[in-house]
DNA sequence: GTGCGATGTATCGGTCCGATACATCGCGGC
DNA sequence: GCCGCGATGTATCGGACCGATACATCGCAC
């Protein structure tokens, strides 16, 4: 997972370790707290010795002239090699079963502007079966085990399950857009960096809780 | 996280591995896929180490006599001690900031039946602060961010955001009941099937076995 | 009588996290 | 002038948990 992010990102530019996690830290926001560097750095060094990524030599800028009484510190700036790049679209490629949980799918989906249509279309149906299966398995523990588990128990099932429900939808969406070949929704004026905020997203219809088919 | 969750379900009734993780993933099918054997032994082992739990004989049932042709295979059935008992409330009461990622608040939620009101709500406002603060973080890039970023980086942004948004309201409501006395929500009748314990009435404060410093 | 799916215990390699350590830079306050 | 302090930056270590795999038994259907 985080071999593939960082394969992404470095094909926009090439970044040391501390921007990489801010990058893949704003980009995988939704799915995930913040990258440990405890997993980064290793990674990249597993990376380097694949022969994925390579070190950049820091630009020195243009006329910097001060040679480096002091050594001019750490700083190890990586970019992607072309063995790289084959090797993430191999990854895109392969999207098979391990795709489809939460964070492997989050960070599938963050690079989609990277991915072709029809494996786009793959990941987001596969994405869609599973969240379903969860969905059917948390209906059955609502409706068959009810009496033997605690209302708290039941509350985060029911949450839970509410939460399936709504991404199911959404994956929907995202699918009937991929398959009328439109960009992904965006219904609102995102990016023209005016004032929107706060008021996209009308409470949906209803807004009941629960409203079981 | 698992061992706080085995330490809570064993209280409930000893189990064998193969059951514990049945029960284990009923219980929390919300919040994560199943526990894989491959942490739920080692953890078994490292608990028994510790003298929170230790195995019970099989029950041979009453007049089974069969005495063991075959030597009446595995099926090793752990039960909790006194030293675990103590250990998870301990684990309880210290609940501090790390039970507020995703999975360590979906786990402590799930044995908020054996929690304190007072630890519940403080648990409950952790966790809101949490969320509250990754919306922010979230609307912080859709804000300012947006125009360096991709559609569908965006999308997953915003579908974000809206889980996150839905999340501080669920907690809001679940605070403001345990602030009126009152047990969770639940104000449908989801699988109520039979009809169990008519609306789950208000927990008495002694409902549980457990006391905080 | 044989295959097969559920039950059941167990290990191994690998990924990732959280805590920790340490060093430099620019800046504002005293 | 210099002192602290927060942001920048690299790095390691132990531990938690996963996914694949192995293997053995039971009951049942074909």
């Amino acid at each position: 997972m985080l071999e593939f992010a960082i394969l992404g990102l470095l094909q926009e530019s090439p970044m040391h370790g501390y921007e990489l996690r801010k990058e893949l830290t704003a980009k995988l926001g939704a799915i995930r707290a913040a990258i440990s560097y405890g997993s980064l750095y290793p990674t990249l060094r597993r990376l380097q010795a694949a022969g994925w990524i390579t070190e950049a030599a820091e630009t020195p800028a243009t006329a910097e002239e001060v040679p480096a009484l002091t050594s001019r510190r750490g700083r190890v700036v990586y970019k992607i090699t072309a063995e790289g790049k084959e090797r993430f679209a191999q990854l895109i490629a392969q999207a098979g079963p391990e795709t489809y949980d939460d964070t492997g799918f989050g960070v599938h989906f963050a690079f989609f502007a990277r991915t072709d249509q029809a494996t786009r279309l793959r990941i987001l149906e596969g994405r869609r079966r599973k969240i379903e299966e969860r969905r059917e398995g948390l209906r059955d523990v609502l409706g068959r085990a009810a009496e033997r588990l605690d209302a708290y128990t039941l509350e985060l099932q029911r949450h839970g399950l509410d939460a399936c429900e709504r991404e199911v939808r959404w994956l929907e969406e995202l699918i009937a857009n991929e398959r009328s070949g439109r960009a992904p929704t965006v219904p609102n004026n995102i990016g023209t960096a005016g004032g929107r905020r706060e008021d996209n997203s009308p409470p949906p219809p209803g807004e009941t809780r629960n409203e079981r088919p």
